[in-house]
DNA sequence: GTTTAATTTGATCGTTTGGTCAATAATTAA
DNA sequence: TTAATTATTGACCAAACGATCAAATTAAAC
């Protein structure tokens, strides 16, 4: 055989996609690429082949810990409709000195990026809609459950909380005005929820 | 004296406020700039000093053209609610094919900056800020006239209204599901609303 | 221990970037 | 008409960009 990798292709990835959703795209250089991820341009280019290839894998690497965040509330809540409010809380206001920016990554590329990069735009979209398809299927477990009003319209409800989600932590990268974003959080869900 | 431009300043502003709108600050060059704006660099950099100077009188630019058609709508409807929400409308949905992007500039830009540029991040949230200080003065002034139920927070409203737009024209970026987010702009005052 | 195939390294490529500048052209006041 | 002043032009600069590649290094297979 012969030699092997020294990096954890993982690591190496996670650590790439905290610096593009720090800077972006264009504002990430690959320079700053492999000095983050200590590799030299032969051996960045033979794991990853190009900048933009290693964006997508980024960006498939935060819509993989986004929903390990979802499923890490569901499991530690004592129903959906709860392990959504709390997944909101968290990825809106939760991981203050830990992201690297306050806004979601998906909404950053597709706000950042043209058919120049239509793929990075196309992954981007693709993941957001498979975020919301899975918080509309949590919401229909909930509604069966009875905790959302048996009128409610799930598919659209889940929606609101994606228009809500990008909304919010936008907002809260604007003004920095974290009371109110938490205000605004509590209001996401109220004229669904059954009587408790 | 001597000789005089012959460009209009606020023309060429309003080119390059178009471009920057639909590819971002990184993604649009200094050449791409010239050539739109047809000026060759010297005049180019007399005129506005660097990239980022231009940006930032785009970012007023971009800014002075919404508060144009917030005016618009007011001055174009029977109520002052009627006038929000009609702004809401044309900016979301209404000038599909005119505009570079379905997002708002100045959300793109506190998306795709960083300190690094500081003075056009900054810029862009004093500008979204006093759109958010206009709409809650507006919605006061129609909370005086009862077409809003007394018991409402107007500054909150305000702060609500922002973040829909934020969402909305984000989801709009990511679905191109106009019917859903003509459904969603609806919801935006109905439980502000006094009977009518 | 030698062979073999993969990895790592750092110099380097051609292009594009934001920005400068001396020369030229144009306009108006005198 | 001339002198003074400003605008325009296009060549040019240094730095940064994404990417390539031959040479050196490494470790598994035999």
């Amino acid at each position: 055989m012969a030699n092997t990798a020294k990096y954890d292709r993982a690591d190496v990835i996670n650590k790439a996609m905290l610096l593009f959703w720090e800077k972006g795209f264009h504002g990430t250089s690959t320079r700053d690429l492999q000095q983050a991820i200590n590799l030299r341009p032969g051996s960045f280019y033979a794991a990853f082949g190009s900048k933009e290839q290693l964006f997508k894998e980024a960006l498939k690497c935060y819509s993989q810990k986004s929903s390990d965040l979802l499923n890490l509330n569901l499991a530690a809540s004592a129903s959906v409709l709860e392990g959504i409010e709390g997944f909101i809380k968290a990825v809106v206001l939760g991981q203050r000195e830990q992201a690297p920016s306050d806004m979601c990554m998906l909404v950053k590329t597709i706000g950042e990026l043209t058919d120049e990069h239509a793929e990075l735009v196309d992954e981007s979209k693709a993941l957001l809609q498979r975020t919301e398809y899975h918080i509309r299927d949590l919401l229909l477990k909930a509604q069966q459950a009875g905790e959302i009003l048996p009128e409610i319209d799930c598919a659209a409800l889940a929606q609101k909380v994606i228009v809500q989600l990008m909304g919010l932590r936008t907002y809260l990268r604007s003004s920095n005005d974290h009371a109110s974003v938490e205000r605004l959080i509590a209001e996401v869900f109220i004229t669904s929820k059954t009587r408790t």
